[in-house]
DNA sequence: TACGCTTATTGGAGCGCTCCAAAAAGTGAC
DNA sequence: GTCACTTTTTGGAGCGCTCCAATAAGCGTA
């Protein structure tokens, strides 16, 4: 018979014991302290390891430590946009010991209360919102919130890191103009980000004293609204020669409306998507894309965290607005016909 | 001047002062006990309400109470054969009151220092391993886990749901087999599910009394990996008519390799990947593939989970293996000649 | 009005830590 | 050996909750 009751975790008194030190000893060497003799530090060590010792969270944190934890709140897993961001992050706060925790927003929607309950519960020191921040995200005063690659929707008190969609939609467009297309669409949705594209899209379009149409899918910005939107487009303008999507999901959506068409991306239509995700640098899309700077975006946010963590002053508010990049690569090319 | 101090978050007893009732009967409301009184319970939680009180996940599991949370480690975000575990998991476990904290292995491993202490740090009540596990991920005895996915690679005392990649490797390549195909390849990679896929493939293809290659890329099973295999197996085997990929990722790759080669897609080369994971769904894609089965196998790792955390009985540890399921989608078709 | 019984409410103990002030152990100069 | 320090180690208080036993309140009924 094995004795398997699941044996609560050993706390720190089990360790003091078999180490033959008192629990102070104990927390002290757990979190460095330099003022601890070497010999007492090794026993206290080797107790650890031989009982399976692990802190627990719950008591330090309750005990007046910090959690050492920022939440990040995304929108959806599956649009890869964010991995560069949570990389950033991560490395922007891992040498500050910050661990992060991540939530799906539309995955937990049904589950917690008000979208930032369970990372309030757990008293993080921070958080990360990177999504269109919704009225119900409301914080409490004093905790430090950064809101990352949307400047819409308001959070009190928050600080905002994004890049300038703005500008990353004239950047696009520009592009696709320069290269001698004249007859271009664009590819939206409903959410901030893609408003703001839409934006820088107009702009550049006007700015050549030209007319192009916008066309959107069911709101969306999802791979299938893309593929609507686009035969949409390409239906009511089938002279269209590149076609500008507010995110690399949607534009791949437009590869399939496109080759669904029989048009050859680059050579009948230039496709060019935002975001520089993971599948834009695949070998099958080469997309040519707008990066949104989202690692620096990621390694900003951490930076304003972990000042706003750390300093007890009373920081203004700031909002960072990142200067996009055009990333070229092959699903972009002139017209064939001038 | 506004007073911006960092107040710290208002406790239960700033609650019950503020509706005039004990600590217990706050905590009793707040955890929705039926013997309270009406007139009590909308007090309380007005004064809820009118303080923003958000309870103190730390102290609460401290004091016992069970922190309803399963940790789920992933491999890497960027392989989206997750997300369809991820929702199987969070159904079967959110009417239990659980909730999910995931956290990407690949992300996470320089900063803590076994790939399980935060989650165990935090105490949570299970763990879903969805990954290979490593020999690293020591588990204490009677935290229930579950390998999700994949069947190799042991954890002491842990249940195992995962399709049966043997079979499902089989599948794909019978479906090849059966479109008429004789020359086919198989893309592999080094992990466990890869080589268990592979030998499904080995069986089918011998089932016949055919030989085929597997080849594979740098070992890992991402796109690029997919490609670099796709182009050495049609640059040694260029009369190869099907490719299996060991995963969707992989066949992203090989089907930027046929393009590359001027192969159409599934006319001169059929394409079949595994996991049916989001990108095998888009419009551009449409690849044929086989389904892993991950919202189910999801489902059942919360049965399982929800099972061993809430009775006391000593379950003997089980492996489930779920049948796979051919998903054929455009990316495969007879050879033009047979 | 008092009695038992049920239902609603309360105070106290304690979860496993951190932090702090105080005690113990070293260290060197006299 | 003593004294004044410095360095290392310790016990106690308390963080915000849950759980439990105990009390208070309500409610019929004798």
């Amino acid at each position: 018979m094995v004795n398997s009751r699941p044996s609560r975790p050993p706390t720190i008194y089990d360790v003091a014991r078999t180490a033959g030190v008192s629990k102070s000893l104990v927390s002290l060497v757990l979190r460095g302290s330099p003022s601890v003799s070497e010999a007492r530090r090794t026993a206290v060590l080797e107790a650890v390891e031989q009982l399976g010792y692990r802190p627990s969270q719950a008591a330090a944190t309750l005990a007046g430590a910090t959690t050492r934890t920022i939440g990040v709140v995304i929108d959806d897993f599956r649009n890869l946009w964010f991995v560069s961001l949570l990389q950033g992050l991560q490395e922007g706060l891992a040498p500050h010991g910050f661990r992060i925790a991540v939530s799906d927003h539309t995955m937990n929607a049904h589950v917690e209360a008000g979208p930032l309950d369970g990372f309030l519960a757990m008293r993080v020191d921070g958080l990360v919102i990177a999504t269109e921040p919704t009225p119900a995200m409301r914080v409490p005063v004093g905790l430090p919130v950064v809101v990352a690659g949307s400047r819409l929707g308001v959070v009190l008190g928050a600080d905002v890191v994004a890049d300038d969609d703005r500008l990353g939609g004239r950047l696009a467009t520009e592009h696709l103009l320069e290269l001698g297309h004249r007859r271009l669409g664009h590819l939206t949705g409903d959410g901030g980000a893609a408003r703001l594209r839409a934006e820088g899209f107009r702009d550049a379009v006007r700015a050549r004293g030209l007319r192009a149409p916008e066309v959107r899918g069911a709101g969306r910005t999802t791979e299938e609204d893309g593929y609507r939107a686009a035969r949409r487009l390409l239906d009511e303008a089938p002279a269209t020669t590149a076609v500008f999507a507010a995110n690399d999901t949607m534009a791949m959506g437009a590869l399939a409306a496109a080759r669904e068409r029989g048009l050859r991306v680059p050579e009948d239509l230039s496709v060019i998507g935002y975001d520089d995700s993971p599948i834009a640098a695949t070998h099958l899309l080469q997309l040519t894309t707008v990066d949104g700077r989202n690692a620096e975006v990621g390694a900003a946010a951490a930076e304003r965290l972990v000042r706003r963590v750390t300093t007890t002053a009373d920081e203004p508010v700031r909002t960072a607005l990142l200067t996009p990049r055009l990333m070229p690569r092959s699903s972009c090319a002139g017209p064939r016909d001038g």
